[in-house]
RNA sequence: GCCGUCGUGGUGGAACUGGUAGACACGCAGGUCUCAAAAACCUGUCUCUUCACCGAGGUGUCGGUUCGAUUCCGACCGACGGCACCA
């Protein structure tokens, strides 16, 4: 049989292409989407984290978290709220410019080229955008002001140069910032990261630590994401103590070691101290010969670790090494005895300061290192375990409790004693964070370029802000060189350039910023995107300012939603902005998955592409069903089979045109005011599959018992936001000449909603034993009386003591027997 | 290891502040229409027992509070996510 000619019998009754093509002309045409100019009356700025334009255009997933703004936007418009609604474009970074790399064309072009596909793609699901507030981060009219911000983060010291070692990642032949890492590797191409000492701009993202922490008390985001960000700054509080180096030959700078503990209770058990290889004081001692015994070996040991990976380093699993500083002893502040100075890789330099006491008895890292180094172990907190066994690691040993060998601190309660430990022994309270600070330098082509000139003289000097922007130049090779700079740097005619400060002959910074530089402040440009005056117009900007509802991944949440929060916070310290949190709500979308239940990638070839769904069922199944599909931030795999459900809703609804009276039963009547009610409490808690189904019990009522013309278009008007093509079809259908979409959200009498009757369910000792109709507000005796009556009860309930009778309102009796 | 979120039919999931568990939808089975199929429509569909009614069990596991627990409390098991030699 010729298969081809039976598949011709279509799911859809109705012509939603025409439909769809249709509406979307007449939405164009009559300008239905664009932004008030009128900065009065309640205002909602719903914003979606903005695509980068990858050359394999949308896949099913991308538009889940669109659809659902889109019909956040479009009820917040019908009920006459001013919406700012804008879509855009995050251009620059490593996918756009790997692409055209592959692809042999200028990451431009490239970029271009996927935007038409994009935005035509993002048009045929027919969403409520006004492109006339588009932004491209590539345009140099919007990196201008990329550019502008960093010259004030400059200007504040809040940008610096450094030539610390920094994570590496030879694939990418770039330096990354370590929001950039997963697990030790590369997050865009999996390839193991190298630590590697090089020039490169730091932005001083740690002065804000406590307040990105402190202020995340004040967002309703969803808790998972609130927790990642407090994780990844990660806020500990401990004393710094100094422990004296003993060695009078010696004429240092600095004579003393400052370590950091969380456990101060715990100092008279430090019978070591241990520095980071790379710790300062190491090559200090190094420089004066003789002052350490072993120098050969130690100096062998602080090469090794530097040449380690961040992976191999940071594996707890790994056996603990280090080597003894012959010859250099400190003084423990809190008894006075002489202990030794090791180095060892399981301290790390950036965190702390670098050094930490030894405190086996009490860490299990001490007391791996104690017991392979033959270190001796002093327990000064009492245990249950108090064998004198040292022989086995018990976590118990971690607890606080009773201090002992503590001097006058015997005796004492050890948590409650570390401010009175730490103040005995001359320590500072302190509080620490594993947040570090931003590399914000790519040695790559297609980002913004660093607006700052090099001067013999004058040294790192900015461009002046009226020169700005600092245009990327074409190159004719943007692949990346690998050798610390980026193709930019062999362009001479670029990269020489006089020092706008003294005039003299000055060099470009030739890194880029990362691709995390548009996006941290995108949203205040969408508010006045064409201003060439400021990046907004303060007046503009308050009055749409914060963000209302913000919809993106999870994935951002320790990187992009950091990242533009301290762009925020900085702009706020300057005045450039009236808030101190740019996003006030915001929700995760969940994945869609492929129906295999893997991620949708074309390795699996289990890619679903919305232009497909949208040819066989039109923009508004497509939009419903992901809707439907489950709550809207748990990832879900697509089904070709589930999306019928949707189809054959969107059927009957149309089906239903063609069969209206001109009255109908007060049941239909009061089941369309719980369905406004419904949908509209379920906008707030984004539970858009429960208003799908609503909606559905609705329309299958309406069909069984008959539906007014007046309820059909207050039906259709609820439906708007979630199916906006065929509603307004419906809606001219039924006489209308306005727009569906510039309606009222249709109202509803509230007591239509409390039911008069209801289900009384009668239980015995809280098993249902009997329903029963009765009006809602029957009073007690009443609803007894009725109860006992029913000939079910009244068989269950003889020769029976009732002990105690339990009655709620409108919902049930239960008799206690 | 620490922290967070979550465990409900064959499937996606629903259940307001504790009050008829499984709404809505998919799938499946049977039926109507048809020469036949597709589509559409109707009926049924948690499990066990039963012809059926009735009954019993049932929301990861085990306890607890309560007249009543998917919901609250405790312990455990499992999944997902974040952090992790961070002192």
């Amino acid at each position: 049989m010729m298969k081809g000619i039976y598949v011709i019998c279509h799911l859809m009754k109705y012509d939603h292409g025409l439909i769809d093509a249709k509406w979307q002309e007449k939405w164009a045409k009559e300008g239905a989407y664009k932004t008030s100019k009128e900065l009065k009356g309640p205002k909602y700025y719903i914003l979606d984290m903005f695509p980068y334009p990858s050359g394999t255009g949308l896949h099913v997933g991308h538009p889940k978290g669109y659809i659902a703004t889109d019909i956040v936007a479009r009820f917040a418009k019908m009920r006459g709220a001013s919406v700012l609604h804008p879509m855009g474009w995050d251009a620059f970074g490593l996918p756009a410019e790997n692409f055209a790399i592959k692809n042999k064309i200028h990451p431009r072009a490239a970029v271009e080229a996927n935007i038409v596909t994009y935005k035509r793609q993002l048009e045929s699901i027919g969403f409520s955008y006004d492109w006339d507030h588009e932004v491209n981060t590539t345009d140099p009219d919007y990196y201008r002001w990329t550019q502008w911000i960093f010259v004030q983060l400059w200007k504040k010291g809040l940008a610096y140069e450094s030539r610390e070692p920094i994570n590496w990642c030879p694939s990418c032949k770039t330096g990354l910032a370590n929001e950039d890492l997963e697990g030790g590797k590369c997050e865009r191409c999996g390839s193991d990261v190298e630590k590697k000492p090089m020039r490169q701009w730091v932005l001083k993202i740690t002065d804000y630590a406590d307040r990105l922490l402190e202020d995340l008390k004040l967002l309703d985001w969803p808790e998972s994401i609130k927790e990642s960000q407090r994780n990844w700054i990660g806020r500990s509080e401990g004393a710094e103590i100094q422990f004296k180096i003993k060695n009078d030959e010696l004429r240092m700078t600095n004579d003393r070691i400052t370590v950091f503990t969380t456990r101060p209770d715990t100092i008279f058990g430090a019978t070591y101290v241990v520095l980071a290889p790379e710790n300062e004081i190491v090559s200090e001692l190094l420089k004066q010969k003789g002052s350490i015994k072993n120098e050969s070996l130690v100096f062998e040991y602080v090469n090794a670790a530097k040449k380690m990976s961040e992976i191999d380093r940071s594996d707890a699993k790994k056996e603990k090494t280090g080597v003894n500083l012959e010859g250099v002893f400190v003084i423990n502040p809190a008894n006075g005895k002489k202990i030794s100075v090791w180095i060892a890789d399981y301290v790390l330099p950036d965190y702390g300061t670098g050094a930490v006491m030894g405190v086996p008895a009490h860490d299990k890292r001490d007391w791996d290192f104690a017991r392979k180094y033959k270190l001796s172990i002093v327990r000064v907190i009492s245990s249950n375990e108090n064998k004198s066994d040292f022989d086995n690691w018990h976590d118990d040993y971690l607890n606080s409790g009773k201090l002992i060998q503590s001097g006058s601190f015997d005796g004492q309660d050890s948590l409650s004693s570390k401010k009175a430990i730490t103040e005995f022994v001359g320590g500072k309270w302190v509080i620490k964070y594993k947040l570090r600070d931003w590399v914000f330098s790519r040695q790559r082509y297609w980002g913004e370029p660093i607006p700052i000139v090099h001067c013999q003289s004058c040294g790192a000097v900015a461009v002046p802000e009226a020169e700005l922007p600092v245009k990327l130049p074409d190159v004719d090779h943007y692949e990346p060189t690998g050798t610390g700079e980026s193709p930019l740097a062999a362009i001479e005619s670029w990269v020489n350039t006089s020092c706008p400060q003294c005039g003299g002959p000055g060099k470009r910074e030739t890194n880029t910023m990362p691709q995390w530089a548009g996006s941290s402040w995108y949203y205040l440009r969408f508010i006045d995107p064409r201003n060439t005056e400021a990046l907004v117009d303060p007046a503009k900007e308050k009055y749409w300012m914060k963000v209302d509802l913000y919809v993106g991944g999870a994935e951002h949440a320790t990187r992009h939603l950091i990242y533009a929060r301290f762009w925020h916070k900085f702009l706020h310290d300057l005045g450039a902005v009236s808030t101190i949190e740019p996003f006030l709500k915001l929700w995760s979308v969940g994945l869609i998955m492929g129906e295999d239940g893997r991620k949708m990638s074309k390795r699996f070839g289990n890619v679903v592409n919305p232009d497909d769904v949208i040819a066989e069922y039109g923009a508004d199944v497509f939009r419903m069903y992901e809707m439907f599909m489950g709550p809207f931030s748990d990832s879900i795999s697509w089904s070709t089979e589930k999306i019928k459900g949707v189809a054959r809703f969107l059927d009957k609804v149309y089906d239903l045109k063609d069969h209206l009276a001109d009255s109908e039963s007060p049941d239909v009547t009061r089941l369309l005011a719980k369905t406004i009610a419904k949908v509209t409490d379920d906008m707030d808690t984004f539970s858009f599959n429960t208003s799908v189904s609503a909606m559905m019990i609705f329309i299958n009522e309406a069909r069984e018992k008959g539906i007014s013309r007046s309820s059909f278009a207050k039906f259709v008007q609820i439906l708007c936001p979630f199916a906006p093509h065929l509603s307004e079809e419906l809606w001219s259908l039924l006489g209308h000449e306005d727009l569906v979409v510039l309606s009222s959200w249709p109202t509803f009498d509230p007591s239509m909603i409390q039911n008069e009757t209801g289900t009384w369910v009668i239980q015995i000792n809280s098993k249902v034993r009997a329903q029963i109709i009765a009006p809602i507000d029957t009073p007690l005796e009443e609803m007894l009386e009725m109860a006992k009556k029913d000939p079910k009860i009244m068989a269950l309930l003889e020769s029976k003591e009732i002990k105690k009778t339990i009655f709620v309102r409108g919902k049930l009796v239960n008799f206690v027997v």
